[in-house]
DNA sequence: CTGTATCCATGGCGATACTG
DNA sequence: CAGTATCGCCATGGATACAG
């Protein structure tokens, strides 16, 4: 965090926010995670000797709090860690409008499903425990096959078959997913194109889109 | 600028946008700035090779285009680039509410002078041709001694003596004026207590303050 | 579960000087 | 005016293993 040795500040704020990683944790901790695990998880390529330096380092700058609650880290954002969310949402309608090329270093399955899991729409799913199963044709062993299941109004995800009834079954290719999550394509094109293929009961499969639904981002308006 | 291997849009952005002094380089160009020397300017404190490489590589991602024009390198922000105006004014409001200490390496005679000229009211000046002087008596050197002229409604900064008939003499400090051009403490308040004087005739010595003004981020309602 | 502890390589970046 | 050229350091952060 060496100093630009401006007094401008949007200096300073960068001072702070510039460092890799950091604006990656506070997205994290805006989208709800508390845990040193659960940020991990939003966070999987970074080393977890480096996130507690970013978490220190948060903490100092007064962003982030941290406290024991029963014997366990929890961190919570201030008020002037909650205001980042301008920030971050302005990141983010930028990135989405001009920043649509992904590599194939950009795509992850376990970062998908988490994300997919903490912020599709559990409201529109049946009231009774549901399960469906993905399957990224693409993605050779274990990391190719996941499990989502909204049970009493929690979704959950699995990596392994949790054994209860499969209501759907979806196969398409990790990109695929990617961007329907990422709204860069509808799920009607998609389905259409055989990009993806939902097998279930003719309404199961009709409702399933809306169950998943995509990412918030996903409503940018792009550019013309 | 290594990949976060996240198809997340903020992880996207920031992999161009955390690079040290590129978000800086950009707000100099929606500042206004065109030329090389002109940017070198707004960050002075960043080495002109290093300026280089930020240029080819916000070229490189479409954020600036690059032209000669009548022999001269002009940048200017591309559409893309232009929309990061939301991103800087979202850091510009965080930084001015949260980040209020400026430590001594954060003030700057220079760049405090350029950034006044660029954006002060200039229609609150006199028609004729006005000349103000600053002296920080905590600057040693040459340093010490700036000269701002509005001449046929173009502001200039000089670190030398233009020659012209001075209107007003202003003595402070250099943490005071940046402070007051920051918006952290007003006019007013400064100037009762002593913190910064102003030497001209009464009536101009009541307009000065409403000709140099605030900066854009002053404006900035801050947090109780 | 929540971190520490090392270790090491890389390359980013600061400083300075120079050029067409 | 608009950059190149060089150099060398040191901090950043990636990888891995381990611990209370």
């Amino acid at each position: 965090m060496t100093s630009y040795g401006q007094f401008c500040p949007v200096a300073k704020a960068m001072e702070l926010l510039d460092e890799r990683w950091t604006i990656l944790v506070v997205r994290e901790l805006l989208l709800g995670s508390r845990h040193f695990n659960e940020l991990r998880r939003g966070v999987p390529k970074m080393s977890p000797a480096l996130l507690t330096k970013r978490l220190r380092g948060l903490e100092r700058a007064g962003v982030i709090r941290r406290a024991e609650v029963g014997g366990r880290s929890t961190y919570t954002l201030t008020d002037m860690g909650q205001e980042l969310h301008q920030v971050v949402m302005a990141l983010s309608v930028w990135g989405t409008r001009w920043i649509g090329e992904l590599g194939d270093a950009d795509l992850d399955p376990h970062l998908l499903m988490w994300d997919i899991h903490r912020s599709m729409p559990i409201e529109a799913w049946p009231r009774r425990r549901t399960m469906i199963r993905f399957r990224f044709h693409d993605v050779i062993g274990k990391a190719g096959t996941w499990w989502l299941v909204v049970d009493a109004g929690r979704p959950q995800v699995c990596d392994f078959d949790p054994g209860y009834d499969l209501d759907a079954d979806i196969a398409s290719d990790l990109r695929t997913l990617t961007e329907i999550w990422r709204g860069d394509i509808g799920w009607q094109d998609a389905l259409r194109d055989n990009r993806i293929e939902i097998d279930a009961p003719a309404a199961i499969s009709r409702a399933v889109p809306g169950w998943i639904g995509q990412s918030t981002a996903a409503a940018v308006a792009r550019p013309a």
